[in-house]
DNA sequence: ACCTGAACACCGTTCAAGT
DNA sequence: ACCTGAACACCGTTCAAGT
């Protein structure tokens, strides 16, 4: 038996403040995605207009933002085994996590740069673990960003209705390719579209890891 | 003084195939910029309603691959000077040059895999080139992603009219870390900001070749 | 001073009904 | 058989006018 409830039957309508339409923003995507975290369907929920929004958010990209800091604090920061190498990757992975389950958050990520405190403590644990692993400053503090852009990037081309019929007309593409057209295609053939995604993703950080080690910034 | 045209001002209005409403939109782009791309503003352009473009379009998604295929024409596949890494390197800031020109096309590439002729040349001729550094075939598959995925996040990440205020956002943050609650980003401070973005670009190109050559598959 | 109804200027996509 | 007018179901953002 439930508790008496007042009046409404939703829960209890949050107060208008920023914090309160940020919340509420949360709860919608959970319940039915990102794309319907829009300025007015999150006015309705609010039982307001939309113009009353934006006295507390910019604009909708602000407020994808600020969602997307929100959920950023379930990244796992510091994994407990393992070297410095196999913990960054451990980071790493509980972010992309984050981002697939939610791709138009990841979208969002790569066009308006993400500033919030979530965020901050998952670029000092990125900078941490490079530091453990002896990596130059400058290297480090260009190979951050190279490793986040991966892993965002990675997350928002899994935008999945349409992402298997292109990777069908790919796959049909390269089937197509002849030898005399495109030497290098037809060589590789179907090892190009080999490999599940999380393989693909690890080896990538890997990569990323090695080359940020290994590539001096001053080198061209 | 020009020739007399027939009655309409605007050019003469393209056949309604697939191949006008492309050209129609690439021309629309370069006039207006890619948000004005839409359905029913190139339908306004055609003088036809929009469910007309339905018959050769699947959808807008569609329609905005095929205008970066179109532009992906422009690309420089082989540069003549230089060894192939050196060469790679070329091939890639020319790609990310033209989505820079567009970064709302690049967001679509992401999201939307392309597969059309120039982006098949694209592959070909970075796969001809890691085949040149001697870049087994695996690595060399998976490579290609990444160093294309990285020059297309980049350009996407250059939205201009919001970046810059994220990026203040940003800087104000890194520079308000403390050494108590983010070491890490307090002792590399303003490195974490600094370099201008072809510089970071180059690197970045650098750091996915060498991790690509140096990172086997089975590699954890 | 603070808040918001109503308007402005658009979208993508579908489908019944025309030629 | 082919094409499309009109409708459906939405958007973001602004600003004059209210309390």
């Amino acid at each position: 038996m439930t508790a008496p409830r007042s009046r409404r039957e939703r829960p209890a309508k949050p107060a208008l403040t920023r914090e309160g339409i940020i919340t509420t923003a949360v709860g919608l995507m959970r319940a039915e995605g990102l794309e319907r975290v829009t300025m007015r369907r999150l006015a309705t929920e609010l039982d307001t207009g939309p113009a009353s929004l934006y006295v507390y958010v910019r604009n909708t990209a602000e407020l994808h933002a600020a969602v997307l800091d929100e959920l950023l604090g379930t990244v796992e920061l510091r994994p407990r085994k393992g070297n410095w190498q196999d913990r960054l990757v451990r980071v790493l992975t509980s972010y992309t996590k984050v981002l697939f389950e939610h791709p138009g958050l990841a979208q969002s990520a790569l066009v308006a740069r993400p500033s919030g405190t979530n965020y901050l403590n998952l670029v000092e644990a990125v900078l941490g673990l490079l530091a453990e692993g002896g990596i130059p400053g400058g290297q480090a503090a260009w190979g951050l960003d190279l490793l986040l852009q991966t892993a965002t990037a990675t997350a928002a081309e899994h935008q999945t209705e349409t992402s298997q019929e292109d990777w069908d007309l790919l796959a049909a593409a390269v089937r197509d390719a002849t030898k005399a057209t495109h030497p290098n295609i037809a060589a590789l053939g179907p090892q190009l579209l080999a490999g599940s995604g999380p393989d693909r993703l690890i080896w990538a950080f890997h990569v990323v890891i090695n080359g940020t080690r290994t590539t001096p910034r001053e080198s061209s």
